[in-house]
DNA sequence: TCACTTAGATGACGACCGTCATGTATTTGA
DNA sequence: TCAAATACATGACGGTCGTCATCTAAGTGA
């Protein structure tokens, strides 16, 4: 069954598409290596021919989660023009975002978890926590680059946990009400996306 | 080997207080039955007589480790006077903390692995996140009731997420200043302690 | 006192885990 | 064109998981 290069190096990219997604939706240990194969339309034989090692696969899928909101973070900054800030604000703090963690910010789903880990993965965590914070300096407002980046900060940790805690709740109600109180706190005018 | 009524309750206290510890350390998938039991001093047969199942413990752990949280709390706002939020978000926000997901806060810790949980556990969270929030809005100043416990809101979000990043993330530097940057927001006078 | 109850120990179960050795078919490159 | 390289499949390994049936010894209540 083997296939070309270019084949072999897709199937690679769908395992890390597929880890990335179903390591937010189920955590780390809530999926296996033969499961992750499977989605991706493979047998588990051939993994260790692409990674190293469980973890490894965790480390790349993480980066690639992280490029991915990344992205997301530029488009809606980009669309979102001189209220960029409440945009991305805005999204992040959505029912939307979460109910949907496969797609989501990986810190949220995956934080707590990936700190229990080595080097690999924690390093994919500090690339991608600078560079969101380095994209939300330049949005917020801020007398000095300091300022801005300590506002940036503040602002990124009070979305993350209000996600966690949106997430953990059980209530509807409270949980909606976590969202919109972090929404307001950090810009004042926006409305839940 | 059996032991009295008495020593039974023991027993169970104990189990679910080391649960309470080893989960928020190693996360629910991180640590097994048997191995919970052993640090209880106990053989993991006996499990079953004391719990309807893993989830079942893992519920009761999250609710001890709440309460828990909630008496320090307590403490913390006794202790600071006219500054408790200060004092609360210092410690909250301490490398200390940080450093110690056993006995610290469940929501950091296990938040995000909750969600992916039933009612039982989440139930515990919810009513956890409620009793802290109640708490917060006691100490922050605000013009209404409501606005008190909107910004407690915010404020409870901005810590947990603080505490997420600085856990998550492989640089002591990044990770220190995630705490300072969080506390300077909450809080601007205070310093870590 | 003595039958009843029960806390905990022992040990086993089926399922799943990460990992790897081996087999095989096909692409690759000389 | 044909030998070498290799992507993936098959299947097995040792270990761990949650759960439970069974056994035991000792506390409990009449």
């Amino acid at each position: 069954m083997r296939v070309s290069r270019e084949e072999a190096a897709k199937s690679r990219e769908r395992i890390i598409e597929v880890a990335a997604k179903m390591f937010r939706e189920r955590g780390f240990d809530g999926i296996g290596v033969a499961d992750l194969m499977k989605s991706a339309g493979l047998t588990h034989g051939g993994f260790y021919g692409h990674f190293a090692s469980k973890e490894d696969l965790m480390a790349q899928a993480c980066s690639r989660a992280m490029e991915g909101s990344q992205d997301t973070l530029h488009q809606l900054a980009e669309r979102g023009g001189g209220n960029a800030l409440s945009a991305v604000a805005s999204a992040y703090l959505s029912p939307r975002h979460r109910d949907r963690p496969g797609e989501g910010c990986v810190l949220a789903a995956l934080g707590a978890e990936a700190a229990r880990h080595g080097s690999p993965v924690r390093g994919a965590f500090t690339r991608g926590v600078r560079s969101a914070i380095d994209m939300l300096a330049r949005l917020v407002q801020g007398k000095s680059k300091r300022a801005k980046r300590e506002r940036a900060l503040a602002i990124y940790a009070s979305m993350v946990g209000a996600l966690v805690l949106a997430r953990a709740v059980d209530d509807p109600e409270l949980s909606e009400e976590v969202l919109q109180s972090v929404l307001a706190s950090i810009a004042p005018t926006a409305s839940p996306s």
